[in-house]
DNA sequence: ATGAACGAGTGATCTTTGGGGTCG
DNA sequence: CCGACCCCTTTGATCACTCGTTCA
């Protein structure tokens, strides 16, 4: 495993030099330390499990020589001896935990005790022993279960937000690369005359991009490489070269073809991450991970085979045929490079292409799935037969190729079978039914063969999926227009409810599906996920996620939704001009301005100032700023419309509805209504019918209390024996009041906390004497919350009543300690409070200026003074006073006092620890504490 | 093949207000 | 005798979640 990921790391770091962006480069660093970081943990832990079992070997094979030795003398018949190594190893699993972190020195030379084999069925000791043997070799049957920690979970969550970075700054280089002029005017000069046609339609549909599309699929083909160093502008030129590319390349140049075109698009990507979960991967080592960073964020998803010369090509008697059956595209595979029988094709010459037949395709995919992938690129490949023998390269390309075609082939199947809008291209005969049996076939086969340790098999499954495609603004769809999903590569339009079914066979996960445009991003996996429920949870936290697509969304927004503030400006000053223009096309840009040389991408027509395009920037101006927000209506709505699970078990966390046994302790429906449908016989209701229930106290510490004459909405019992252990003890025979009951109220039940009023400047109490501070709506009315240091000396020393504000409990021995942080003392007192304090300050600072003496003595004065004041010892500043040898701080403060110096010689250095500070910002006075209980204040500036 | 039910293991959360000895 | 201070010791019950197994 280890060498595996190894060489993936290498061409991770190999591919590092593709994209020579400095973000790339630095998620790339991030990942792969990471990845290290990760294989190291898991291969570490397998090296514990391997350590583990090689030990015990070791363990058992030196016990039992040292046993030998021990037991020279005792009889050495064959009878006893298996019986006596069983038990032997028997001792040796029940010391084995034990043994473990002891080394050899921990060892003494002794003789084990071994009873003479025939004597042992005699002794009770050897009996105790056998027992114990009985455990650990039932437990070696058992899977050896090992849970995922919470560094292993912090981890995995790690990975999966670089890599998700990653592949955003992925996304962003091929969104950015697509707008590049060059090869745009390069696909313009490709495309036929005829199809030029399309500039004309005013409001583009997505029956308009058929032609189009038709002609990109069969002018562009797939081909899986080695990739060479360069930039991913060069691959997309070099693809449009030689009209090959990868997946990844072959959308970029749909979406750049779209874009010359003046179309509004989206390049669209999977972003197919790293599991957030570390047990995702515990059965697919980080190998795979690593591969899938090679293959996803640096290249598209290779072939797993170690050596491409291996795998076999099938030798039915195929001329020619095309993977991309029916206009779908397996990844690994084209027309272009599926190999007549006798003849191999080379990687940089143009391939001959082949027509389309798909019924002989259906035939040959019947029998054998007779495309190969051209592997290189020296595209070497020495031709079998698929008659022999197949070896495990050939049976896995099967398998990844079976996977492919059955992947897009049931898309398209329902896409032909769906809605009229759904177009399907280059294909007239349906195979699903075969090629779905077919694929059931194959998985069997594929889960066979991977317990037999198909290793090479590791990854390949996700071979065949729809990762990138396009999004076509069409303005002709709809009344509004809409975003209609071109997937150029399998010659798929409007097939967007067709990808999440797609991936799934191909074990991709739909977590996150992103649209890239205008170097901004945005998420659009609503729009493709039907089942959010099964999505929501493999995805990272949404408030991370937005934050990071934040900035992203407006440079996408601006894009393709809205227009650039400078020509806004500019359209402005032309506002009377464009008034005029802006009722007559009101849709997408004009194809009458249509040029082969593209000066801008898409998006960016709107800065060609000349003539209508500049019009309709302005006229869309409204219409594109709602076309943001009708998207995300759309997003929103898909949201709030899915459909009603069918398994009890989707509904625990469901976003949208809830099935009453899954409700927790402290939750409750209310209202109890409408039920929106039944899931096994149980009433689903609105998520939003769940409460969360609190008990009287809770809702005090948020400033709520319970209405009067409400009673619980729920009384739950809880066993209370710890607590009243003393109570049982005296009152064994009453059983009933070892458990306690816990009344819950919900927010219904609820209204403003009113606390009795400071009367008298007397503070109201509870019954210890104090104030539970957890927030302002628990001060009583009349009262205000003074958090100064010495506040309650100066309260004491005034006797004005206060009561200490407890703001919560600490953990301390085990056991939970009120933290008290300042004073409750009524409105009116707190001025003189206050004053009191600052007469103190005042005079800390006359005494440090022009007292007699240093500046430390008139630190110590002030210690001194406020002692002296509160008439109380001061602990923080009691003993520390005395001992301490100096400020060891200053910054930019102003300091008001100072340790005395040099009083007393120690060795104790000062250390100042931010979280042992307060800070009262009233009077911009910082406390400082020492652990050693010095204090100093000093003034902010 | 799928889902329900169940059990086990793990992590997270909730809990929530000292007491005895020594010294000045 | 009283009050201040130090030291002790670092919970454990419960819930929620996940995963594996079994069974229908």
């Amino acid at each position: 495993m280890k060498a595996t990921y190894g060489s993936e790391n290498e061409s991770l770091l190999e591919s590092i030099h593709d994209d020579p962006g400095t973000l790339a480069g630095i998620s790339q660093e991030g990942v792969n330390r990471l990845l290290k970081r990760a294989n190291r943990g898991s291969s570490s832990r397998k090296k514990e499990q391997n350590d583990l079992k090689t030990n015990e070997k070791e363990v058992v094979q030196t016990m039992v020589a040292q046993n030998d030795s021990n037991a020279e003398d005792c009889s050495r018949d064959g009878i006893g001896s298996s019986q006596l190594e069983v038990d032997v190893k028997s001792r040796q699993d029940a010391v084995f935990d034990d043994m473990e972190d002891m080394n050899d020195s921990d060892w003494e030379d002794c003789s084990i005790p071994i009873l003479d084999p025939v004597d042992h069925s005699s002794n009770e000791n050897f009996k105790g022993l056998t027992i114990e043997f009985d455990e650990p070799s039932s437990s070696i049957g058992r899977k050896p279960v090992r849970r995922a920690s919470a560094e292993d979970k912090e981890l995995a969550e790690l990975v999966h937000k670089v890599h998700l970075l990653c592949l955003l700054a992925r996304g962003r280089i091929i969104d950015n690369a697509c707008d590049d002029p060059l090869i745009q005017a390069s696909l313009l000069s490709l495309l036929p005359t005829h199809l030029l046609k399309i500039l004309e339609v005013s409001n583009i549909t997505s029956k308009a991009l058929i032609p189009l599309v038709t002609w990109f699929h069969n002018t562009f083909h797939i081909r899986s490489l080695v990739r060479a160093e360069r930039s991913f502008r060069t691959a997309l030129a070099f693809a449009l070269e030689t009209h090959e590319g990868t997946q990844e390349e072959i959308a970029a140049l749909s979406v750049a073809l779209f874009r010359a075109l003046k179309f509004t698009t989206r390049f669209v990507s999977i972003l197919d991450v790293a599991s957030l979960k570390p047990e995702a991967d515990k059965h697919e080592p980080m190998s795979r991970v690593a591969n899938r960073v090679g293959g996803g964020i640096f290249s598209t998803s290779t072939l797993m085979v170690a050596n491409p010369r291996e795998v076999s090509i099938p030798s039915s008697p195929v001329k020619s045929f095309s993977c991309s059956e029916k206009g779908n595209h397996c990844e690994n595979s084209s027309r272009s490079s599926c190999k007549s029988k006798d003849g191999c094709s080379t990687s940089d010459g143009p391939h001959s292409r082949f027509s389309t037949d798909v019924d002989e395709l259906t035939d040959k995919t019947a029998n054998s799935f007779s495309c190969q992938a051209q592997l290189d690129t020296s595209g070497q490949c020495a031709p079998k037969n698929s008659q022999g023998l197949k070896r495990r390269g050939d049976l896995e390309f099967e398998m990844q190729l079976a996977m492919a075609i059955s992947a897009t082939t049931v898309g398209t199947h329902e896409n032909s079978a769906g809605s009229s809008d759904v177009k399907v291209l280059n294909g007239s005969k349906s195979l699903d039914a075969s090629t779905t049996k077919r694929w059931k076939r194959i998985q069997k086969v594929e889960s066979a063969t991977s317990s037999q340790g198909l290793s090479t098999a590791l990854g390949s499954r996700k071979v065949g999926s729809p990762l990138f495609w396009a999004e076509v603004y069409c303005g002709g769809e709809n009344l509004t227009g809409r975003w209609v999903h071109v997937d150029a590569v399998n010659a798929l339009i409007d097939g967007e409810q067709k990808v999440e079914d797609a991936a799934a066979a191909c074990k991709t996960s739909l977590r996150y599906v992103v649209a890239f445009a205008g170097r901004g991003a945005k998420d659009v996996t609503r729009r493709y996920c039907l089942k959010w429920y099964k999505i929501a949870p493999k995805r990272v936290n949404s408030n991370w996620w937005d934050a990071v697509l934040a900035p992203l969304r407006e440079l996408e927004s601006g894009a393709t939704g809205g227009v650039h503030v400078l020509e806004k400006l500019h359209n402005d000053v032309l506002n009377e001009q464009q008034k005029i223009k802006a009722s007559e096309t009101p849709g997408a840009c004009s194809p009458s301005n249509h040029v082969l040389l593209p000066e801008k991408s898409g998006q960016e027509s709107s800065k060609e100032y000349g003539g209508r395009i500049e019009v309709e920037s302005s006229a869309n101006y409204s219409f594109v700023n709602t076309r943001n927000s009708l998207e995300d209506m759309e997003l929103e709505t898909r949201a709030l419309t899915e459909p009603l699970p069918t398994n009890q078990q989707a509904y625990k966390n469901h976003a949208l509805y809830a099935l009453e046994r899954w409700l927790t302790k402290f939750q409750i429906l209310h209202p109890r209504g409408p039920i929106l449908g039944y899931c096994s016989g149980h009433p689903v209701y609105p998520r939003t019918c769940v409460q969360t229930l609190k008990p009287r106290q809770r809702w005090l510490r948020e400033g709520l209390q319970v209405k009067a004459n409400e009673k619980p909405a729920k009384v739950l019992k809880r066993s209370a024996k710890l607590k009243n252990v003393q109570v049982f003890e005296e009152e064994d025979y009453r059983e009933v009041d070892t458990k306690e009951t816990i009344e819950l109220y919900g927010k219904w039940q609820l209204e403003p906390l009113h606390l009795p009023r400071a009367v008298d400047g007397i503070v109201p109490k509870n019954e210890r004497g104090q104030v539970e501070v957890w927030s302002e709506k628990c001060l009583p009315p009349g009262t205000v919350h003074l958090r100064l240091p010495r506040v309650f000396s100066v309260a004491k020393r005034l006797e004005i009543d206060y009561a200490p504000a407890m703001v919560g409990f600490e953990f301390r021995n085990g056991r939970a300690t009120p933290v008290f942080d300042g004073i409750v003392v009524c409105t009116e007192f707190k001025d003189a409070i206050l004053e009191l304090l600052s007469s103190i300050i005042t005079r800390q600072k006359l005494n440090s200026y022009y007292g007699d003496g240093s500046s430390s003595k008139a630190s110590s004065n002030m210690h001194y003074n406020n002692d002296e004041i509160s008439g109380l010892p001061i602990k923080s500043s009691s003993r520390a006073d005395m001992q301490s040898t100096g400020p060891q701080k200053r910054g930019r403060e102003d300091t008001m006092s100072s340790a005395p110096s040099g009083r007393l010689e120690e060795d104790h250095e000062h250390v100042f620890l931010r979280e042992n500070e307060s800070f009262d910002a009233e009077n911009s006075i910082r406390t400082k504490r020492c652990f050693c209980g010095f204090s100093i204040q000093v003034e902010e500036l």
